[in-house]
DNA sequence: GGCTACTACGTAACCGCTTACGCAGGGCAA
DNA sequence: TTGCCCTGCGTAAGCGGTTACGTAGTAGCC
């Protein structure tokens, strides 16, 4: 741990000057062949590591990009259960920032001092990720005037960031469609999630576009309201099932509150799929292993993290050009609880049908 | 996307020096309360972020910590099952930075490529936490000597870097007691993971010390030997009952194998407890789902995480110091697979008893 | 009144790189 | 021979902060 060797105790010791010992590094041009292994050979025997930060501010460029989540697993327990999500996200930005030459910097928000991270993370990277809500909109205005900033899952209005996205919409018109079409389903239900969370609206919309395409009366709002959680999808299912209201099929906003829904139908001794049909929406690593198996929807959590971070290089590279939007399209993952039988495969069995809303990319947007 | 406003138009904008604008965001005294909100007030109307770089350059201290993990989920599919493992020592390490004002920067490596990779962010952060086996013996030294690192569970001979890990042996060895204790076994096999590895070496040493406290035989090697897969421990297992052998209760190096212990066994139609007991090891969320719920011993991953980032920066703070050794103690789980009942909890059950090997700190060491 | 101590700042020297610019020497065409 | 370009390198000016040191002004005390 002596003191990190500098770039001058590399040029003097190869007998060159730091101009040159740069050059080299940087694999350019400007040397000969007998200079640059001379200064190879110093660096290797000095273990000389340029330092990230003269090399930042002299380049002003960090070769870092930040990613900005929401903080879920708050202090309890049952954090080791929940998002995955966000896990799939990193790796995803992991990867493509790795084979791009750069690396992730990760912060979680803690809603309070949000701002505040965000505005220390902004400070060290060449550019910022923000995943879902994990920021105040005016946060993002205000940051996104300093650094480029890319959304992912949760677009701003018109004039806003980058944006990359599943297509939630179009994944829960194609399990809601999937329910009629190949189930045969005519009186189906709606779970939804939070009041306010453009997650659910998206799927609840979803839900009624199924309908209206099929010739069936879309409701005006969902059947029952939970908040995600498994809990509230057994809540909101016993009371749909408390008014006398029993469906033939059950679409969830999430699998978290469709894995409620089966507990509340299994208490109320029905039968899935056979008396009800039951799907979910996300594709958490727990829907495979209850019983019945869940079906549901997909969404690409590594892709989205790539995406968003390839989006992001480019956006740095062109810091002017218009706004591009990225949509990804979802998965439709028939298991058991549709009433889907399972084609076995190898590895233990899960049917899935890739749906096709395909790819969007660059609704153009000139800055205004 | 104007170009970032930097201090000197802070500074000229309110009227003071750059060292003032300086010392009022480090918060520090030497400046009137009135100029103090001047400051402020010119800090948020010019939007002004601080750069980084510059500020790490000045400071030497760049406010990040680096997390280096070994790029598991491979090119393929089986990715998103495996190990969330890694998911949440990253989660842990953004914790334990985030609340001491740092960030985490990761990245992950290929094997290949490791190298450069970590010398990349080796310059960009002020300490690096390796995760397991992810870089080279020779490569951890090298970059150890130009910046303090905490190898996270897997440690280095002596004189080597500070080191946090899990009490693996000890977990072993109090699942196998539990076996033998609590219900009874005296003919125990174990599934090992690959020949080379420290971890199932380790767990098989646990599995031994618990046998030779009960006063049972302990056998020179693994009963069977897999790699660490489903697959692996379902070969493993038939292959111990094609040589005709049939233990009371398997005892499997990790979770993956002991899932394929009860594939193979099934196939063998022996019941799980009744005829035959298994046990894995890491507790991967799998665990719970399979039927038996599998009785397993858990690493405190998320804790691991956050105890190496809390490690390293002590470290950070006195570069000087002994080395410094955390082992943290595994936890028992006890599900259905061991022969236990399920007290069924609130959340829908799983009892669980926390063994104790009480947390070993600072094995001392000077610096020879 | 003179001395010390303290507060509230300003000045300017770094921190360790990158890179625009300049310059010497050699090759080559006119 | 002169003029020009190209290669191979050195010089030095930043990049945007931090901070040691200096200084003016004020207060306190003898």
């Amino acid at each position: 741990m002596a003191d990190r060797s500098t770039i001058y105790e590399v040029a003097k010791r190869s007998g060159v000057s730091t101009a040159t010992v740069s050059r080299v590094m940087a694999g350019g041009k400007g040397f000969s062949a007998a200079t640059r292994e001379r200064v190879r050979a110093t660096v290797a025997e000095l273990g000389w590591v340029p330092s990230g930060p003269a090399r930042g501010l002299a380049s002003r460029r960090t070769g870092i990009v930040g990613l900005i989540f929401p903080d879920l697993g708050r202090s309890g327990e049952a954090e080791e259960e929940s998002p995955l999500y966000v896990d799939q996200v990193i790796r995803g930005a992991e990867r493509a920032a790795t084979s791009a030459g750069d690396a992730v910097l990760i912060a979680a928000t803690q809603t309070a001092s949000g701002r505040q991270l965000a505005l220390s993370v902004a400070g060290k990277v060449d550019g910022l990720v923000v995943l879902a809500r994990s920021l105040p909109d005016e946060d993002i205005v205000a940051i996104s005037r300093s650094v480029p900033v890319v959304m992912l899952a949760c677009r701003l209005g018109r004039g806003g960031p980058d944006f990359v996205g599943a297509d939630s919409r179009g994944g829960s018109r194609a399990i809601t469609s999937h329910l009629i079409e190949a189930h045969g389903h005519t009186d189906l239900a709606f779970l939804a999630g939070p009041e306010r969370s453009p997650d659910s609206e998206e799927r609840f919309a979803g839900f009624c576009d199924a309908l209206l395409a099929a010739g069936l009366p879309a409701p005006g709002a969902p059947a029952a309201t939970g908040d995600f959680t498994e809990a509230g999808g057994r809540q909101a299912m016993s009371a749909l099932l408390a008014r006398g209201r029993r469906p033939r099929a059950i679409v969830c906003g999430n699998d978290e509150m469709a894995m409620g829904a089966l507990i509340a139908l299994r208490t109320a001794r029905l039968r899935v799929p056979a008396d009800v049909a039951v799907t979910g929406f996300d594709d958490i690593a727990a829907a495979r292993h209850v019983t019945p198996a869940l079906s549901t929807v997909r969404q690409p959590m590594r892709e989205l993290g790539e995406r968003s971070v390839r989006l992001l290089l480019d956006r740095i590279g062109a810091p002017d050009a218009g706004r591009r939007s990225v949509v990804l399209p979802t998965e439709l993952v028939t298991r058991r609880s549709c009433g889907c039988t399972i084609r076995s495969g190898p590895r233990g069995g899960q049917a899935s049908e890739p749906e096709a809303p395909s790819e969007r990319e660059t609704d153009r947007e000139q800055p205004g």
